[in-house]
DNA sequence: CATGCGTCCTGCTTGC
DNA sequence: TGCAAGCAGGACGCAT
């Protein structure tokens, strides 16, 4: 679900309400979430008593940065990393209220709130890291460029060695970061590139292009506050506006915004992919 | 080494 | 209406 403008929305509405807050208790309905090598156990205690310093984002990461705790000996800074893959959810709600079917952690605060992550899936995930731990975790050390900071150079090299399909290459994170199905889709229609052409196929101009839909895309995402499909909403429980600005992501059968031809859905990298093919080349 | 596909889960939508 | 198959925003493990 959440690709990085749901992530930076997320983040950005999460922060005045947790900042500044110290966590007094953690629960772990469903230990699947954890993906740390901590046991249920050792997890809660790592983080209770900890201050919230800090919310961020990387890639699709959301990041809860977690203050050493005075009365602990040597304690260390800590970094809770979330991925919210599919249906990862995120809401702020009093302590006293029903825990929601689908919650998978709560970190209990001390103005009587908990931070609620749920996931209906139950792909999402909860890693608890030192700064060290998180720079050195093979899957965030291998994450490509933000794409603001992704320069035209860094992209076209990145590119010019793939032998696979354009999409799949932006669907790979090492590559740039943060892109999933939605704004790959769209970002290949803003550039009018097909997403089954091969990356070494396309012109240098054309990888420019691509950059810049991308980094246009994402910009106006994030403007909007993410795209709902379904289960996405931000913290406070809107939903994204985006949706309504897609082009091409599941509208396979409409008509092309710009031509009129219907829409076509082929799947490349395992992943629906709509697009016009008489705009798309 | 790089690439592609099945898999992890659950619930909603579609089509018979 | 009922039921089963198909599909979904992501990324990992394994086979090729």
């Amino acid at each position: 679900m959440p690709e990085l403008p749901e992530v930076e929305t997320i983040a950005r509405a999460l922060a005045p309400g947790l900042i500044g807050r110290v966590v007094t208790g953690v629960a772990v309905p469903d230990v699947k979430v954890l993906a740390g090598p901590q046991t249920r156990a050792a997890f809660e205690r790592a983080i209770a008593g900890r201050e919230i310093t800090d919310i961020s984002r990387r890639a699709k990461l959301l990041l809860v940065h977690l203050a050493p705790r005075p009365e602990v000996q040597d304690d260390e800074d800590a970094v809770l990393a979330f991925h919210l893959k599919m249906t990862g959810r995120f809401h702020i709600a009093p302590t006293a209220e029903a825990i929601p079917v689908h919650a998978r952690l709560l970190l209990r605060l001390t103005d009587g709130n908990a931070l609620i992550f749920s996931d209906v899936r139950r792909f999402g995930t909860a890693r608890l890291l030192s700064p060290q731990g998180l720079t050195a975790w093979d899957f965030y050390a291998a994450l490509g460029p933000e794409p603001w900071d992704m320069t035209p150079h860094a992209f076209e090299a990145a590119l010019a060695k793939r032998t696979t399909r354009i999409k799949a290459a932006l669907l790979d994170q090492t590559v740039i970061a943060g892109i999933g199905n939605i704004y790959a889709d769209e970002s290949l229609f803003a550039a009018r590139i097909r997403p089954d052409a091969p990356a070494t196929s396309l012109s240098p101009g054309q990888r420019h292009t691509l950059l810049t839909s991308i980094q246009a895309v994402i910009e106006r995402a994030i403007a909007a506050g993410g795209s709902t499909i379904r289960d996405y909403r931000t913290p406070d429980g809107v939903e994204g506006g985006f949706q309504h600005q897609f082009a091409v992501y599941g509208k396979a059968g409409e008509p092309c915004p710009a031509c009129g031809q219907p829409l076509v859905a082929i799947k490349v990298a395992g992943r629906t992919s709509t697009f016009c093919p008489r705009c798309q080349k």
